[in-house]
DNA sequence: GTGCAACCGTTGCATACGCAACGAAAGGAG
DNA sequence: CTCCTTTCGTTGCGTATGCAACGGTTGCAC
């Protein structure tokens, strides 16, 4: 089961290959997609949870942002409540690019799985959640 | 279902430190057990038959291969049928080590897949496969 | 209040990875 | 044989990513 990954890697790259050809902002890397995604669909998130959505290690999605950021796409603002925490906030043309970046991925979405049944789609997305979160806890344990 | 990418990259994360701590081997990184897999498993394929099991692309085998032979993990000869292809052979210390590496992923996988019905497994592992194979075709239309 | 541990984001560093361009070798078509 | 195309591996280049160490902030214990 473990041979899976290299698979789902070029699902992935399959995805960014899909956006780039659709998404017409040359200043966007297919990975942004992803991060424009989690940005939009729930505005002021914190760097740590998009890391959780992600599931990204906190400095790729620190960078990520950083560049995002300059290039005019977000903006970061420090929690009133703690100080600590950066909120993350798309710019108007980030915003408007959202639904275009939604739309390219049902689209994407609906050929992939294609002649796919929804029950078997459920099965696959519940084993891989599993299989993750006992890998995570294997993890903890072997790192503590 | 586009989203389950980050999740198996933390699979893949997670084998990679439950095989690092396991195996005596200081010279070898967590991604090249599975080059060590590949390779011991059937000796004597071409670096392109590993890209293909691998699911990486061709400069990146390329490269962990040469960093392996250099290290003495690993022989590579050309082929006399077609002297452009590359085989390659583990040498004794990497065939010594190859049923360590089995065992431990075996166990790895035992740990992560409990509680998942083999039918489940089944049915996950048969949605990836059909996705990554129509994820690909798409991806080739996609580029020419 | 003071000290200490936990937490969030950043940075230095090393590695992995893909893509495109290249070179050597092979396999035709003529 | 010669030219052209295809194929396999290598290399240059840029990006992505994780880990560990660090710095500022918070909250808790006392």
């Amino acid at each position: 089961m473990w041979h899976i990954s290299g698979k789902v890697n070029k699902l992935s790259r399959s995805l960014g290959a899909y956006r780039g050809a659709r998404i017409d902002d040359k200043n966007l890397l297919p990975h942004h997609y992803s991060l424009v995604w989690a940005i939009c669909r729930e505005e002021g998130r914190s760097q740590e949870q998009l890391t959780e959505v992600l599931c990204l290690n906190k400095s790729t999605v620190a960078r990520a942002l950083a560049s995002l950021e300059e290039k005019g796409y977000v903006r970061r603002a420090p929690s009133d409540a703690d100080r600590r925490v950066l909120l993350v906030y798309p710019t108007e043309k980030t915003r408007a690019l959202y639904p275009i970046v939604r739309q390219v991925t049902e689209e994407w979405n609906a050929k992939v799985t294609e002649g796919i049944s929804e029950e078997e789609l459920a099965v696959c997305e519940s084993v891989l959640k599993r299989m993750q979160q006992k890998a995570m806890a294997l993890l903890r344990k072997e790192t503590e």
